[in-house]
DNA sequence: TCGAATTTGTGCGTATGTATC
DNA sequence: GGATACATACGCACAAATTCG
């Protein structure tokens, strides 16, 4: 095994032969420098709200390419520790006071939203803006509510504000066949648009009995990064959730909110 | 506003001329690439398991520059809807079937392990290291704990494995002034060694009474990609834990999976 | 108030190392 | 062993946003 571009240039900066260079487990230069970042953070040398080295400091003090600076930036980005602004810089981020969604069941409130309620719980403002369409079901979907690839179902896009500041997108489904014609065919039209899936269902004599919540977390997609005001890329929790009656599902949701600015909190009791 | 470079080639591309290339939401080319070969995995022209143009075939294709797709595959890969290989390519993955981590109430099984109960379903074999130490309280875990920082706790670190794959990882820190001198001092050790909290805190004549758990998600950090298998900033999802008995809490554990290959998961009744 | 300097985000071209086929 | 393909690295350039004199 010889040694490669990077690690060559870790001998030259560090002045080590033989262990670092050949080692399997060799860390990538931008790696080093982002390590280097984190512990000059997190040793107290750069507080909270401080301005990180520039693209151009970091060339000059590790002696590195403007890619690697870039990369660098970047890890730290993404682990939420840093924030940087085109022409500003890049700042040391505090301890991040998460906007918190309950998922508890006190929140099946009738008549009232469970989102609004948390908002309110924390002196925020909440709104939120929804589209309805129909669409045919994807493969995922006719899954998770026990239909058939292409049944028709409804489709909502919703995206939810505190402070007009942009908190959770969700996408919700319900399968067409079960609320055609009735007065919640369009979940946000109509005398009950707006409430609640268990109020909306009772409407038309549907009665939920549970909810299934599946977390999970990735990368956000473009659509989400827009609605979320991140940048793509960014970390999103996302929750599956699926209402069911006894014996049937009835409405499943992808809601998606930003990894680092919010936290689906449940308080269970012990049996 | 003038047109910028990517804008620029936008009009070389698509040959227009003023709607796009000086709208505002005007989207990065790196970004539009992406999409489009997002489109056409979904449209099922490569479907899971294939492989998608290689960075040589995006740059004739799209005749953008190398940089453009690297970007564009990184993209999709963080967002989990391919996977690259050195030497190999990138390949659609199938849509994951994430393994489950559940969070229900009839976990609380009195002496067996939740982890144990949840992968042996999934036909997995289950598995754990811990490693425990005392330690000072940081003000984070103070807080959580309702103690003083610097206050003495013991803190244990576990590592999970299903079929000796890592899966989650979990650091759990108790008060020592409550288990000081008893038998559960050390989680691991004992007569009581790895059972679960509720059933070790009984031991003491602490009833545990509920939790609470908020979830979020980010970017691993150096320690929890090693112990997970993933690369470093890969996303991870954060489960914080606090187990409270009516007064007071008595543990918390900050549970680290992969964010795209577990999901945890709560079913929750509707009243 | 306006322009210059700074800084980030993106883009192009090229080269090397390493894993896979 | 050779060809292919990805991951990283270097150097350079421009646009947009911010900052500051």
């Amino acid at each position: 095994m010889t040694a490669c571009l990077c690690c060559v240039r870790v001998v030259k900066l560090f002045g080590q032969i033989e262990e670092r260079a050949l080692g399997r487990g060799m860390a990538y230069l931008y790696v080093q420098v982002a390590d280097d970042l984190r512990r000059r953070i997190q040793s107290g040398e750069f507080p909270a709200g401080s301005q990180i080295p520039t693209r151009e400091q970091i060339n000059k003090q590790y002696k590195v390419s403007a890619a690697v600076a870039i990369k660098a930036l970047s890890v730290l980005v993404t682990e939420g520790l840093v924030e940087s602004r085109p022409g500003a810089g890049a700042y040391v981020l505090p301890p991040r006071e998460r906007l918190q969604l309950s998922r508890e069941r006190h929140r099946e409130v009738r008549g009232g939203s469970p989102f609004a309620g948390d908002m309110e719980t924390q002196g925020k403002t909440p709104r939120w803006r929804a589209h309805s369409r129909s669409d045919a079901a994807t493969a995922e979907v006719a899954r998770r509510l026990g239909i058939a690839e292409g049944d028709p179902v409804m489709r909502t896009v919703y995206v939810y504000t505190a402070d007009d500041e942009p908190v959770q997108r969700a996408v919700s489904w319900e399968p067409y066949e079960l609320t055609r014609g009735t007065p919640i065919a369009f979940p946000e039209d109509g005398p009950h648009g707006g409430r609640g899936v268990r109020d909306r269902m009772a409407v038309i004599g549907v009665t939920v009995t549970h909810r299934r919540e599946a977390l999970s977390s990735r990368g956000a997609t473009v659509e989400e990064a827009r609605d979320l005001g991140i940048a793509t890329g960014a970390v999103v929790t996302v929750l599956r959730r699926t209402y069911f009656t006894d014996d049937r599902p009835v409405e499943t949701a992808d809601i998606v909110a930003a990894g680092d600015r919010t936290e689906f909190v449940y308080v269970l009791p012990i049996s």
